[in-house]
DNA sequence: GTCTATATTGTGATAGAC
DNA sequence: GTCTATCACAATATAGAC
């Protein structure tokens, strides 16, 4: 993916089970989204993948390195699927319907990525746009189109009388806050509302049977 | 509010114009809330106060004193008109159309706290339970005494036909999420639709008025 | 109360043996 | 590739003069 300066990979072998990289990553990728860029260690990370600090500079050269390799996975983890389904041919109400279960079902897997996102993005918000430079014009074209598709989807609907006027991005950002605030969340509903894992489960369980009608009312008219 | 060891204010007089402990939690404030707990510097603060670092030191004694002063500060600033709007005896329709005009009105005081709160409570959930203990029980019967309420007039509104059955706790939820979604995702609106200050102005404008009528048609069975 | 050192520890990063 | 040892500096915190 991006240009590591570090090792050459022949045949690679191991004194442990597996790939050792892969295990490093995975371990920084625990530790960053609980902790955060800033307050993630490099030593912490080195135990919990069962290896000396000394490696993960050998593989990712800094800690700088290894915190945007974890960002960039994570930003791109959940946006694939999403981009395919609001630029899919399916109706509104489909695709509210659609998207409400595709996310939580999605994000329930990570439940600390949307707070770890949130903070780094909040904190360093210029990665991002690097990020997105990196990537080249593609990413925001991409959006753009997308944007104009459902614009458009959504212009019709509401000339035919099904919907009311609105406009794309309200729509998308309305249909995301709804799901992933329980995620963000999380931390106040346990300490306010006494609110333990079963609980929140249930909570999230009701919410991927509401939301969907919740959101289609709101935007008849 | 929490014991500080540090100084005994008798006729505090400056050299600088006013207070100087006031003028270092509003720096620290500052700092804290654009970095973070981990990532912000004593010295960042001090310079940002205009004094050097030992200041800090003698007024709050430590990082952490000063980090837990600014945090639970913040946590408290917007949540007492939000009870005593919720508690009111105001209609559904009315605390809906209140809250929007309130919160939004309110948090744009202040863009960047709602990034802070959630990353904080993401990085150490434990603070805030911390900080609920300390309060006393108080705190959280406030809570339950707003939710037993709420959750009667929601009732009372779904079986006189207004409403659907809803939850306090979804119902409170969803008004939250959609009126602090923008300021969370305020980074992710600049570099993906590339929304500048302006544009953003204008978005939360137009999400301010259309949003009550979105919520209520979405209660309304 | 406020300052200039300075102590002390934390932390990312590198050297070099194996 | 992986380790131990260590460097270099950043960062919190304290001592003590004014």
């Amino acid at each position: 993916m991006n240009d590591r300066a570090g090792p050459k990979r022949p045949g690679a072998q191991n004194a442990r089970d597996g790939d050792t990289e892969l295990r490093i990553l995975d371990a920084a990728r625990r530790v960053f989204i609980r902790r955060g860029t800033a307050g993630a260690r490099m030593q912490e990370i080195a135990a919990e993948a069962g290896v000396n600090q000394a490696l993960l500079h050998y593989y990712f050269r800094s800690k700088d390195r290894l915190a945007a390799t974890v960002f960039a996975e994570a930003a791109f983890r959940v946006v694939p699927a999403i981009a395919d389904l609001l630029g899919s041919s399916a109706t509104i109400e489909e695709k509210v319907e659609r998207f409400v279960h595709l996310y939580i079902d999605a994000v329930r897997q990570s439940p600390f990525l949307p707070g770890y996102l949130v903070a780094e993005l909040h904190q360093q918000p210029k990665r991002l746009t690097a990020m997105l430079e990196a990537a080249g014009p593609g990413a925001r074209a991409a959006v753009g189109t997308i944007r104009r598709k459902l614009g458009r989807q959504l212009r019709d609907a509401a000339a035919a009388g099904t919907i009311r006027p609105i406009a794309p991005e309200q729509f998308f950002v309305n249909m995301i806050a709804l799901c992933v605030i329980p995620f963000l969340a999380r931390p106040l509903l346990g300490a306010l509302l006494g609110m333990d894992a079963r609980a929140f489960d249930d909570f999230l369980d009701q919410r991927r049977a509401e939301l969907p009608g919740f959101i289609i009312r709101g935007l008849r008219s």
